[in-house]
DNA sequence: CTGCAATTATTCTAATTGCAAGTATTCAAG
DNA sequence: CTTGAATACTTGCAATTAGAATAATTGCAG
């Protein structure tokens, strides 16, 4: 193995390393959503919705298509969790507020997910240091 | 915001940018694999491909389900990258290998895969912290 | 040696996701 | 005021992915 290929075997393994642990993470929240009859995405995009907001700024948060976040809504929407009202600004846009029963679901839903993260073995300090350093990936 | 759910907040923050980094190099990998006519789980499965390896072991690799790594397999193997041959020990097994130009085309992958990493940001010391980290995220 | 559980790979089906087109609305320039 | 570009959402379609069922093979327990 050349030196390129040795340079290029740790990337990779550093790069393997963050998604393995972004599975880790998607696989902790499919199982503790499961508990609540929700598909990960779902979970997910319950878990964003801290107060009402537009589509698009779900979909930003979620980092998927707002094709894909209406979907989601649409799921949302038919188990009562959420409503699509009507936005007092902007005639084109939509805000999704929780129900009660949206409100009730998540906060369960933080319960369950806080306990036993994946990144919860990590301190305080660890987090930060870990939330500077992804950071600073994004900011190049 | 009570303290249970602005725990939950930081929680939340540090997974989306675990997430949010893992769909930084995501991306990074598409873009680099479009170069050499690849999609990007073509490219993750190229890139894998150190040595021979069963489909078992790449779709644990590449963390998705079998039937996928059968799926990304079928396409290489169409293009002439790589070939089943049958496994020296385990008649159910088969076991991929690069053809000649697989080898050539992994080694052109691997060289634009290292530039420009998102990772790339990072010193070598920030990398090393960042791995022992996630590391003892997985460990948990 | 025999039978049974586990493993490997494949196929098929269903769900999810992204992409492109279409409609309604807003915003800004002239 | 009007026109054109941009934005928000929805819809339809194609491609990707996961999940369950199947068949062949292995390895172990009895």
């Amino acid at each position: 193995m050349n030196e390129a290929e040795r340079l290029a075997e740790v990337e990779r393994n550093l790069c393997g390393l963050v998604s393995g642990t972004a599975r880790l993470i998607e696989d902790h929240v499919r199982e503790r959503a499961a508990k609540l009859g929700l598909t990960a995405p779902q979970a997910s995009a319950l878990r964003e919705l801290a107060g009402p907001m537009t589509l698009r700024e779900l979909s930003d948060r979620m980092g998927c298509e707002p094709s894909n976040a209406t979907f989601i809504a649409d799921k949302l929407e038919g188990l009562g969790l959420i409503e699509r009202h009507p936005h007092p600004r902007d005639r084109r846009a939509k805000r999704l507020v929780l129900t009660p029963e949206g409100q009730a679901l998540r906060e369960r839903l933080l319960d369950l997910l806080s306990a036993h993260s994946p990144l919860a073995a990590l301190s305080p300090q660890e987090q930060e240091t870990l939330r500077d350093l992804l950071l600073r990936a994004h900011g190049s």
